[in-house]
Formats: structure tokens, sequence, C-alpha cells
DNA sequence: CAAAGAATAGAACGAGCGTGCTCTTTTTGT
DNA sequence: ACAAAAAGAGCACGCTCGTTCTATTCTTTG
């Protein structure tokens, strides 16, 4: 069982990851988020020592929902073809289902730190291309089992499905637009199906 | 001839917008912008009447800069698939030209207001609807003269192609990432050739 | 060239911020 | 059940924020 202090830890950094991913992290007050959980200010400071290691403590915790809510379902899917869907539309599932109140935690969190270097950004970035490795991953895997157009370049693949989710993701984010996850889904099983006709012209 | 008070107001917004591309708007200190120009507090204040007003100032002044590096030149290209490619091409050209510090104004406070009810908000949604609206029509009018296959939906198209450009954008602002650009451009011509090509198959 | 008016500086306010400190309450191990 | 230890509350600090007020310095115009 988790101690007291881990038990209160993981609650303060729910609320942080939902609070960040909405407004942002910068915009992530102790007091606030004190009034928030219904702790006192220096109750929760001495979960962390100093409002950075609060930062990096919430982008971690947000990345292991991140990673519980879409990579993980993703990968179970069987390799290839329906690996690469099971990650874009578990992505755009997790955006619909609302995981995080603002959306996306880390299309909030990147832009707000493309521009302040340090550890939060780093970390923010190790994540970032984690995802972006996955699906190039899931490309590449596909390719090798004869599924998708050897001819094409995973990492051109991957930033394209990518554009496609991500951009749904923003659209929704700020009109609200259902649309964009239709429109996402049609791209990225057009997309999907040209590089798989082209593979099939060819054998 | 611009009174003293509206070079000003200009040349403080030139800075206001580079900023806030890069750190947000609400990263906009009355006296972190007052430093940077060299002025004081007061003075810098009385030229907006309360923070907010400088937001909306900031957001007009950004949408003009917008509208003059990339939707005017855009739209002075031949109507169709010329059009078309002149608009997001014009917008990759002007992420690598640097117009603004922090890479594109409007990617970094859309997503920062998405959850910001208010004027501001709503600035920045209109501005950011309308480019939208003019690559929309670009398609349809590529499908007028013939260009582009008419059994496509412009939204979606739209859909896809702003997502390319968009995508290399968050990828160039926080990674620095050169190749964002040629993946973008080459799946801008991609998409646009195989919508030509079907059209051409029907003919 | 002087008077009128616009533009800016300087100081001060109340509020909220992150962060230490000390004291009290709650949890835990025996 | 009780002592030891952990967790949290309450308060105070120096700082920066947006904003207001008053005084001073520039521009413009007759």
């Amino acid at each position: 069982m988790l101690t007291k202090r881990e038990r209160t830890r993981l609650s303060i950094l729910d609320t942080a990851a939902a609070l960040a991913s909405a407004q942002g992290l910068e915009s992530l007050s102790i007091g606030g988020l004190a009034t928030k959980t219904g702790m006192s200010k220096s109750g929760l400071f001495s979960h962390f020592g100093s409002r950075e290691e609060l930062q990096l403590a919430t982008v971690d915790h947000a990345a292991d929902i991140f990673a519980r809510e879409v990579v993980v379902p993703g990968r179970s899917a069987p390799r290839g073809m329906a690996r690469i869907w099971a990650l874009l539309d578990g992505f755009l599932d997790y955006i619909e289902r609302g995981v995080f109140a603002g959306g996306c935690f880390f299309a909030t969190t990147s832009i707000e730190f493309k521009d302040r270097p340090g550890p939060v950004r780093d970390r923010i970035g190790e994540h970032v291309t984690q995802w972006r490795s996955y699906i190039e991953h899931a490309v590449e895997q596909a390719q090798e089992l004869g599924e998708l157009d050897p001819e094409a370049d995973p990492r051109r693949i991957g930033f394209e499905l990518n554009a496609f989710v991500q951009s749904a993701k923003s659209q929704h984010a700020f009109f609200g637009d259902d649309r964009a996850f239709v429109d996402a889904r049609a791209a990225v099983r057009d997309r999907l199906e040209s590089l798989r006709a082209k593979e099939r012209l060819t054998v």
C-alpha cells in the first residue's frame, strides 16, 4: 500500500496535470493549487520543495497518464498497419474522452516552453520525441511486414500522420469542433490506404 | 505623417508581438515591456489603459503583420492550384524567415487562450478562422477552375494541408528542426498532386 | 518664441507570488 | 495505547505585478 505522502502527492499531481493542460505550467501557482486541493500553501509546497520540482513532477505524471491511456493500448495491437492505426486512433480517442481537462497536456506545455530553456523544457521534449518515435517505429514495422510501401520514408509518413491528429487536437481544443476528429481519422485512413495500395501494385 | 503617439505605439506593439510569439501573451508584463522598449511603466501603460487592451492591440498588430507577410503575397498569385501553393509555401517561408521571434504568434497564443474565455480569446479565434477560410476558399476556386478534383471536400483538404504546415511550425519551434519544412512542403505537394491526378483520370 | 497640450517619468498602492519558519495535528510502528 | 515521526497549518518575508496619481519634460502650434 502507498504511504499517505504518496497518495496525497498523486492526488495533487492529478489536479496539477489537469490544470496545466488547460492553463499551462506557468499558470500553476502554489496557492491556486493549494486552494483547489483543499490544502495550505506550505503543506502542498513541502511535497515538492520548489516550483520547478512541482512542474517536473507534473510533466512526468502527465507522461504516465499518456502512456497508460494511449501508448500501452496502442502497443497491444498486432504489429503493422493495425498498430499504426491503434496508436493514432487511440490518441484521438484520448482527446475525445477528455482525459486531460484542457485537451492535451503536451500540446499546451510544449508550445509554452518552446522558448524557455531549462530542465522543464528538456523533460517535455523527451516525451514528445518519444511519441514521435513510437509512430515512426510502427511505420517501420509495417514496412518490414510488407504491409506498407517500402519506398516510403518512415520519418515523413510519421510526420504526416502525426500532423493530422495533432491538428485535430488543436482545432478541437480551441473551437470545440468535433468534425476535426472525423477529418483526421479520414485523412489518416486515406493516407495509410494510399501507402498500402501502392505496394499492391508493385507486387 | 503619423503623430509621435502613433509611432511610439507601433514600436511598442512590434516588441510586444515579438515577445508574445515566444513567451505568450500572459507573460507580457507591463514592466518587462517597458524595460525592453526603454520606457517607464506608466509611460507605456498610458498608451493602452489596461493590460487587456494591450493584449488586444498586440493581437491585432500581429494579424496586420501576418496579413502583410503571408496573406497579401499569397493572394496575389493566380487563382487555383498556384494560389493554394502560394499561401502554404508563403506560410512556411514566413516561419523560416523568423518574422516573429518565437515562431508563429497565433500558434502560441491560440493554445495559450484556448481555455481563457474573454475578448482576447475571441479576437485570436477570429484571425485563426480567417486563415482557415482563406485556404478553403482557395481550394474551392481551384475546383471551379477544374484544376482540382471536384469530388473532394474543401474543408477536409484545407484541414489536411493546414495540418502539414502547422505541424512543421510546431516541430521547428520546439526542436529547431529544419527537416520539418522539407517534409511539410513534400507532403503538401504530394497531396495536391494526388488531387490533380484523380481529376485527370475522370476527364 | 512662448503658451498649450501631449507624452512620459517617478513614486506609491494593494494583491498575489514563491519560499522559509515554527507550531500543531495526524499517521505509523511497536 | 503510546511514543516517534511524518504531514500539514499558519504566518511572515521580499518580490513583482497592474494600476493610479502627480510632477516633469518634450512637441506642436499660434
